[in-house]
DNA sequence: GTGGTTCAATGGTCCAACCAATTTCTGCAT
DNA sequence: ATGCAGAAATTGGTTGGACCATTGAACCAC
């Protein structure tokens, strides 16, 4: 009963500019890399002071919404719409072991559903293209002999595409650069991901088959296998930080 | 609190005042809810203009670290390191049932998830925290004669805030909002969530009883009659549509 | 105590410059 | 005409100062 009644706020004009300027985005179809329009341009068609639409455009930067080049001018970044939810994720604590687990507790949980989903709701096209994905993969594996991270993404996000919900693809992709940010180098564990290697293809066989459980017990096992690499890693470096 | 805050220098000025304001936090050892130093302050220790301040705080403002109030001061929102992770994700939400559904589907992937690392994790003070928000909930559902969204809430929240990994509460939160975003009012079904009530506390036993796997399996179900209340819904709205 | 009033502190907005990086234009040499 | 160096314009970045709106505390009258 308390919830309406929802405080109001007579201050808020960098968040009105805000509006405003998805509101153009969307009228002129601004997509990404295209540039908007000069601080002190907009300043004066939405009459308000330059320095707010400063700190408007700082927020949307802040996003990653947009940026700017000084000299040049302001250039979107990505898609904007007027109804879009903010979702600021902060791993705090840093670059340490428990923070990479942390960014693969999320990763299994979602990486299993969007496998189960994905085994329902995939078409001949989507499931053409997981294989497609997966032969390059393979064959990278094969000939490099190793896994390779750029392959075995791109795998992965086929599957997400297929699972029919967006959403998948973004917060699994924010985990995964999430993980990639202090992970440049595999902890001293020389054949990382070797052992994920198999599931790849078991995991597309379910997917084949529209066996939404067993995709998902084979997600499970593909992510039990990073997570095992990862300790392993991390065992390593506590040795050899006696240096 | 004199002399931390050191003058700033060349370009980058307000990334830098963000990596100063953060030492300063750390240093201070202040917490989510205490104030920290005025505009004016910082932007004489730090010898910048107030306007940089201000940008830098927006940026934090933004990614929801910090809450600022007119005629009061500035106060943290969340704990702050200097090496801190921001991953800021933005979600292109369609207002749709649609829409609705695809937010559930990444809800139950991380309800599920949340709810057994809880029943793994959580110590005696986190299950009787649990308990309590239970209690209030169940006080509030015989009271009402309904599902109260907002202890219902709460209750969720202190699972997700036990299962030890901050991720989880962040995600699913912002799946809540773009959630209720678009559901102000039930859709036309009276007792929304009533079917859920009773897994409320199949999931607290399960967490107390340290069985991680009954807590996925009561939290799937509590989901699943979420998911049918809102088909349920939506089919109400598409016979009243016929008006 | 209760309820206003005053007043200082603080964030919000505005303005008018100037700085720094970039882009564009100009004009000279070839 | 062409190419290129330098000047000029454009654009984001920063500064300092001013004023407004809100908050909260101190104060006062009842």
């Amino acid at each position: 009963m308390t919830d309406l009644l929802p405080p109001i706020q007579s201050t808020a004009r960098d968040d009105a500019v805000l509006k405003a300027l998805a509101g153009f985005v969307r009228q002129e179809a601004l997509g990404p890399g295209e540039k908007l329009p000069t601080e002190r341009i907009l300043a004066e068609r939405l009459k308000v002071s330059r320095n707010t639409v400063r700190e408007a455009l700082t927020r949307w930067e802040g996003l990653g919404l947009v940026e700017r080049r000084q000299g040049s001018g302001t250039y979107l970044k990505a898609a904007v719409s007027p109804d879009m939810l903010h979702m600021p994720l902060t791993l705090a604590g840093g670059n340490d072991f428990a923070g990479l687990m942390r960014t693969l507790e999320i990763r299994r949980a979602l990486e299993a559903e969007a496998a189960a989903l994905c085994a329902v709701r995939a078409g001949k096209d989507e499931i053409a293209e997981i294989k497609r994905k997966l032969d390059i993969m393979e064959e990278a594996f094969h000939t490099r002999a190793g896994m390779s991270s750029e392959e075995d993404w791109e795998f992965h996000q086929s599957i997400y595409r297929a699972s029919g919900n967006p959403l998948f693809e973004q917060i699994i992709s924010a985990m995964h650069e999430l993980f990639h940010r202090f992970w440049e180098h595999p902890l001293g564990v020389r054949d990382f991901g070797h052992a994920s290697f198999p599931y790849h293809r078991t995991i597309f066989d379910c997917i084949a088959a529209h066996d939404p459980e067993g995709a998902r017990a084979e997600a499970l096992k593909l992510i039990a296998t990073v997570e095992d690499d990862l300790k392993r890693g991390a065992a390593n470096l506590k040795l050899s930080d006696r240096r």
